[in-house]
DNA sequence: TTTT
DNA sequence: TTTT
């Protein structure tokens, strides 16, 4: 279908340190269970209630799982930008089971630290990408996206200048 | 927790018309099923390859509710902005599943329809929301929220001309 | 037009402290100067680089103002959730000038303190929204969404078990 | 800065045809002009209003521009994703100016037709990339995400499967 | 299992 | 003017 969109935002915490498996070529995979919870006023009692949703998400991209190896520890808040998939699995007992997963694969997938705990991701070299088998993806915030060398319209710019408001 | 967001984006066609049910107490309940997908060409066979995602969608907002039911059939398009929920329930052999759904439900939810086949929704009194119990949604498109009267800095504002680029 | 998104995502952090104003009746209005940033490493010099994006937020929200004022502080980091509007102005040399800036108004606006600074929020009995003449807003978070009570698919739910992955 | 996030999402008509230029080195840059609109009853006069938003699209990315100059005319819907940029300027009469714009380019980067018009943006061999020195950016929808061939847990994934609801 |  |  031309023209579909399939976006899932999250800022949440990790409920407990990342798994990182391995493809047995070699591909690293990450497992990231990230709780997001929303607070709000009872309307009848007046109490304050809470909901934690719980989500699933699973890393595809190399440098991505570097950086989640590297710096995400249990606790660790993060905004994550990936897509819905839906996998049928069968469990033990033979059941047939859905998982609904938020897969960070290729464009548009970005992970990006909200605690200060560490530098910034740094480090990986996007943007050059090592040829490596999976799509590239958004680094830790937007490193690979090189700034806007020249105005988007020929008139004069000076970039540098910075905006005074 | 302070400073989480649970938030999906699709955009995607109806898999067929929706569904909408009644609680006891008579507000609107509607599902949607969802179709987004991708494609891309496959790097060794060169091949296209398509892959489509489904989505189930809840909709527990009276005046999004209305329109779905007005408005919306099988294969229409639509943009729609939600939350993750996972549920449990126990399906009828008593084996415990879960389902993960996109709930429109409150503040940032958002459905607005892409085809041309209607006139946008309109006709609901957002901003009025005659306090039904659910918590007012954000509307076909976004009526409800009133264009900036006064310019956000005290300068001078001419806010009905067009901006000329 | 039927049929339009316009929408704006921030995470960054408050350059200054908040400036907040009151119209004539009384209404508050917020103004944020937000950064944000992109580092990369050039291609050629293998230079670390980075590049600051400022942008100006304006809050037409009641009960978001109040957060802004109660929990905001320079270097603050937030997520905000608006929409783009472009304002045009006449400067005090009398030219003509546009502005474009993030507006956080009515639904599908949202103000989430990403510090552990503050307790969250709290506090503001949203949900109720005591008839303010702005329209309400998505609050710190997503305090006014209720939980979902009931299931979507009328099958059984038993919402306060926990997710077990 | 670890940890910003500058987005901006966009479905809109193209309120005339696209501009594509060039720069020196033959890479191309391609402009639109993107309308969003929103309506809303007055509350008091019970008229109908409409508010129309005019946005300045600028694409950096080779295969989006290839897109653009073959799919996109005047009238065209889109759903876009970009960041937030302002440029300094210098008008003809001297005036330093501002504009914001919303940059494509790079990662986390979308342009996505929302029109019948064509076949999917298809064509472009993304994934490949031709070693345009542009960052590649997220295709028409999401090309070069290449789908998930094993599951994200190691179970047991029966991925062609679709999921029956 | 997180966080406030 | 922030942040790393």
């Amino acid at each position: 279908m031309a023209g579909s969109v399939n976006k899932v935002i999250l800022v949440g915490n990790l409920g407990k340190d990342p798994e990182i498996r391995r493809t047995q070529d070699g591909r690293p995979i990450a497992n990231l269970s990230i709780a997001t919870s929303e607070t709000w006023r009872d309307k009848n009692s007046g109490e304050r209630k809470e909901k934690t949703e719980w989500h699933r998400v699973v890393i595809f991209s190399e440098p991505l799982c570097k950086i989640v190896e590297q710096y995400l520890k249990k606790g660790a808040k993060v905004y994550i930008e990936g897509a819905l998939q839906t996998r049928k699995y069968t469990d033990q007992s033979g059941v047939e089971k859905y998982s609904t997963e938020i897969v960070l694969q290729g464009f548009n997938s970005t992970l990006t630290m909200l605690d200060g705990r560490s530098g910034g991701g740094g480090g990986g070299n996007f943007g050059d990408e090592p040829g490596g088998d999976f799509g590239s993806s958004g680094p830790v915030s937007s490193a690979p996206r090189r700034p806007v060398a020249a105005g988007g319209s020929g008139r004069n710019s000076d970039m540098d200048d910075d905006i005074p408001f």
